[in-house]
DNA sequence: TATATATTGTGAATATATTCACAGCGTGAT
DNA sequence: ATCACGCTGTGAATATATTCACAATATATA
């Protein structure tokens, strides 16, 4: 990965993915123009454009995008070749909700093992995915070759954790504990502060509401 | 609100003020400098005053910025004067782990209603919060004042959800389902999609173990 | 009281992100 | 074949966000 992707971008291609593997299987439709998509999106249709060009996909004018070579494109781009194996810490209420979820939605991208520290945790199993006991850690990423984890522990044990899967070879993190984590900058953490976007959105309702 | 609020700035202030709650409460520390709390939230020292700067509050060289002063400050600029009430749409799995999450978190924001479309769900109580039935919402927004919603329903599902409660006079949303909500321009949304981040910071992590 | 000093507040500079605007092109219509 | 049209791709312009850099300043010290 020699060019700088701005982040922003493998966002919205996230996006873009998702809402065009829906107009292919729900609305059977084949092509796009990037206004279309824009809409869906919920950005501009230069936004779009701009963004297939930084992937280097090309259209065609007078037909848009090919809906289905775009998705592999995409996929080209974001997913890795073969799977990448993602590990869940903290099966609480908010880790079993996201255990749940993403059982068996993505061939490519599925979480292989959670960890817990309670001991009545190790050994169970939810939904399709067994809990191991944190000492355990090290051992099963390394064999399940793990790259990927989220993070839903208790705030004060976020750090350790965090220091703990780097240690295991972890290189992106997605920490849903309110703490900023300290971690070498070979390693990409994406916070979920669902307390501050509660804020944000009570902020501005206010804000609307007086206007 | 005259003068426009960047979002990310409105963010920050919700960090910051949890920074500095815990520094009050836990480290009884007076007073902080910029790059302390720079630090803290993982920001530079120059973007902290620059906060600082549009919320129209001042420091002291020397001294630096009197944490509870400046809790306070935040306060008014974030929060509303009496109690902000939240509804949550959506008692699943997300749904229940966000409603446990903030039970008793907060005084003054807090969620004081809960709704689903589901019969059993509609009458129950959790976490402190009861559930009511989805024609119940009208009524019961506007007699609990609220101005601001949770979403966790399916995908499929949250437009409509949306459109009830804009007609109810939601102003602030903070949306979990993956799709773009059109709403009128008076109103908020703040996405959470959990989905696309995990696949973005998968991305990194191949991204940053290449290089 | 005077002094040294580390920090604040902020205009200006820079970096990043988005949008504009239009040349060029592929396609369906004829 | 030819044409007219509406879209794509993209350099340039703009908007937004962040950082730099330094004068102004409040305080601790002597
Ligand atoms: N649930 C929400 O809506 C919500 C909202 C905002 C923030 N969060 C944050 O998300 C995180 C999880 O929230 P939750 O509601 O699921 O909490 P929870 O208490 O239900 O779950 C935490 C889980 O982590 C486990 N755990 C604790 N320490 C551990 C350690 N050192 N190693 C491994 N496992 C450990 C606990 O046994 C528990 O199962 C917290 O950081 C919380 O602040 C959650
Ligand atoms: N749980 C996760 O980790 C996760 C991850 C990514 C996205 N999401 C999104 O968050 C949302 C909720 O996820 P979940 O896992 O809690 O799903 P869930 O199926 O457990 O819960 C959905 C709830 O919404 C209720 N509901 C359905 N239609 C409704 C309607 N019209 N009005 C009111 N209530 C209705 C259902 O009865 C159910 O209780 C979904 O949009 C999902 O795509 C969740």
């Amino acid at each position: 990965m020699n060019v700088q992707i701005p982040d922003k971008t493998v966002g919205r291609l996230s996006l873009y993915r998702r809402l065009l593997s829906n107009l292919l299987g729900i609305e059977k439709v084949k092509f796009v123009f990037s206004h279309q998509l824009a809409k869906d999106a919920g950005v501009t249709a230069a936004q779009v454009r701009r963004d297939m060009m930084i992937i280097g996909y090309s259209g065609s004018p007078k037909r848009g995008y090919a809906i289905e070579e775009l998705v592999e494109s995409i996929g080209q781009f974001l997913d890795a070749p073969d799977l990448q194996a993602v590990a869940l810490i903290g099966v609480g209420n908010l880790g079993r909700a996201i255990l749940t979820y993403f059982a068996g939605r993505r061939p490519n991208l599925r979480i292989v093992a959670a960890f817990d520290n309670d001991p009545n945790k190790a050994g169970t199993v939810i939904s399709e995915c067994r809990c191991y006991a944190m000492q355990e850690m090290p051992e099963v990423l390394e064999k399940k070759n793990v790259t990927t984890a989220i993070i839903t522990v208790p705030a004060g044990q976020a750090q350790d954790v965090a220091d703990l899967l780097v240690s295991s070879g972890v290189r992106g993190m997605l920490n849903f504990a309110p703490v900023n984590l300290r971690v070498p900058a070979s390693v990409y953490v994406e916070d979920m502060d669902i307390t501050t976007s509660l804020e944000k959105a009570a902020f501005f309702a206010r804000c609307r509401t007086a206007s």
